[in-house]
DNA sequence: GCCGTTTTCGGCCCGACTGTTTTCAGTCG
């Protein structure tokens, strides 16, 4: 049993709990702590069980430690199974539905005997849950305009998508000359793979009138991307927009936007920690400010910006992308962040496609569009035989673009440098999908599964390392497979893989598409940490398909990554060479 | 259920908004 079925279990432990009548909330968010705390650790979670390591981990005490050891040594655990066995799966799906909390769940299900969303949505057109203690016609709209939202998207954005819409609003608002700052706050803000809803802040003028933030709230509320209002305060209101996207703007006065932008970037996580430290250092911190002492001697600490408020706290300023409770705010106090990769970090582009295989530009329109955006080269990875559906290369093919990259890099002389590579299938047994001699013709060899995703776990596992010891594999594309909001990726160990990658020398890329992002940010520093390189990948199959590798800058920085963590960061002589002395292992 | 340099008991981040109440509970972030 691997530690992200612990911790899954510990998640599904606390969500269950929820929705247990009388259950202790604390104890809800002590088993959420321990899940988190259980995917962190580094090693083998059966191994640090057998030795006893797990006495003294924060956020793992003796009942839960012993909970875990039940699981790892008998596969169950016993509370979970009683919890799963007396939780009706309705109050599970209740508790997606926006505006609706474990209190109103348990009320509805006890009166209502509701046995799914669609019984609950009947209940609401027969009037049956306004008259509910507690409730009342309101509560009861709201409730059936969750279940359409949730039929409707499910909750969650692509980043791309949430993007924009905060970016229509920013610069509708911006043509209010009141506004003192404004900024996207949230997951946005913090550059989450996916986004539930979109959270802005803006400051106004400490001497401004009501009617100066009622005409914010209106124009916020008036825009054509709007769908419906539910809520507007003001200091707070709040829209589903047309898209289905949640959206929240709060106006402060400029003295507190820095407390309130820091407040609303979140993540939960990262405050709570954060201001256990401010109590310890004898300060309270909350979104209207940091202040010193205690009720009713409150004195502000003035900070001009979110960098004055962790230094009053002690510690380096913390970039968005980083608050995620993941050692940041320990990695603050001793001066250990590290310096992340940036956008004009990359010096090439690697794992792009052209219309030799299921792309829609050709090679040289491709190394037209990486000049006019300073890369210096471009590594280019058409499908290999098997992926028919894309189009794939046979060797004949293949080395009749060999000779087209040489005319144009002749061509292209001093301007670009196009590299040769394939992005080569992984067959079912693990075997590549070309021989290691048409292996050995390339520069560099991405190698990826694109089929036969429902292997046994031990089977897909062994398949992606058996692939990963070939010696002319220099890549592995989209590791999991994954796409955001759609499917679930590959079931494989992915520690094993990663481990495995490390120890060959081979990099995992951080596949940058937005629907992919794959590898997760969630494993980049265990990856990093070993020592090795990740490319960020835009797997384009077009010109405008090369730009999604801020995305994927995006989840490196989300992942601690460095420049020199990032493989394609190396100039073009330097990637050439490193891709060279790989070869020159093999041979 | 976790945690501890005021504590082994009694805290646990905290405030806005909403809708239901007539002073507050539930939800959210």
């Amino acid at each position: 049993m691997d530690k992200n079925s612990v911790a899954n279990v510990l998640e599904d432990v606390a969500s269950l709990l929820e929705l247990k009548e009388g259950s202790n909330p604390f104890e809800v968010r002590a088993y959420e702590n321990a899940a988190r705390a259980v995917s962190a650790l580094d090693g083998d979670i059966e191994q640090l069980t057998r030795e006893g390591k797990l006495k003294g981990v924060p956020g793992l005490g003796s009942t839960i430690i012993k909970r875990i050891e039940e699981l790892v040594n008998t596969g169950h655990m016993a509370l979970h199974d009683e919890l799963v066995a007396e939780t009706p799966q309705v109050k599970l799906d209740m508790r997606r539905i926006q505006g609706v909390g474990p209190k109103k769940i348990n009320v509805i299900y006890n009166q209502l005997h509701v046995q799914s969303i669609a019984e609950l949505e009947q209940a609401c057109n027969e009037n049956k849950v306004a008259v509910l203690p507690g409730f009342g016609k309101k509560t009861q709209d709201k409730i059936l305009q969750g279940i359409a939202l949730l039929a409707q998207h499910a909750g969650r954005f692509l980043y791309p998508v949430a993007e924009d819409e905060a970016e229509r609003m920013r610069s509708a608002l911006a043509t209010i000359p009141e506004i003192v700052r404004m900024q996207v706050a949230g997951s946005l803000r913090r550059r989450r793979e996916t986004i539930g809803d979109i959270d802005m802040v803006v400051s106004v003028a400490g001497d401004a009138s009501d009617e100066t933030r009622r005409k914010i709230m209106s124009v916020f509320t008036s825009q054509p991307s709007v769908q419906v209002i539910t809520g507007k305060g003001e200091t707070k209101s709040s829209v589903v927009l047309k898209s289905g996207i949640n959206m929240d703007l709060r106006v402060v006065n400029d003295n507190q936007f820095p407390y309130t932008l820091h407040h609303f970037s979140g993540s939960k996580e990262h405050h709570i920690p954060l201001r256990r430290r401010a109590l310890s250092m004898n300060m309270t911190i909350n979104d209207y400010g940091l202040f010193r002492g205690k009720e009713p001697h409150l004195e502000l600490v003035p900070c001009k910006d979110e960098a004055d408020i962790y230094a009053a706290l002690g510690m380096a300023y913390i970039e968005p992308e980083l608050r995620e409770d993941s050692g940041e705010i320990e990695a603050a106090i001793e001066g250990t962040l590290p310096a992340l990769v940036r956008m004009d970090d990359l010096q090439g582009i690697l794992h792009v496609h052209s219309t030799w295989s299921d792309g829609q530009n050709t090679i040289r329109e491709m190394a037209e569009a990486c000049i006019a955006r300073g890369y210096h080269y471009l590594g280019m990875t058409d499908h290999s035989k098997v992926a028919a559906y894309a189009g794939g290369l046979n060797e004949d093919a293949l080395r009749r673009q060999g000779e087209e990259i040489d005319r144009l890099n002749e061509e292209f002389a001093g301007r670009i440098c196009i590299l040769k590579g394939s992005e080569c299938d992984i067959l079912r047994d693990g075997s590549l999908d070309f021989s290691d001699e048409t292996l050995a013709s390339l520069d560099f060899v991405v190698a990826s599964i694109h089929s036969l995703f429902n292997l046994p776990p031990e089977e897909q596992t062994q398949r992606m390392i058996r692939a990963i010891t070939n010696p002319y594999v220099d890549i592995i594309g989209h590791p999991t497979g994954r796409i955001l909001l759609g499917r679930e990726g590959y079931m494989l160990d992915i520690d094993a893989v990663i481990d495995a990658a490390a120890e060959h020398g081979v990099c995992i890329e951080i596949n940058a598409h937005p629907s992919r992002l794959d590898l997760d940010w969630r494993y980049l520093r265990r990856a990093r940490d070993k020592g090795m390189k990740i490319p960020v990948d835009p797997d384009a199959h077009s010109i405008d398909g090369l730009d999604v590798v801020r995305y994927g800058i995006n989840m490196a920085r989300k992942g601690w990554l460095r420049p020199a963590d990032v493989l394609n960061t190396l100039s073009a002589e330097a990637i050439q060479a490193y891709f060279r002395a790989r070869r020159k292992k093999s041979d």
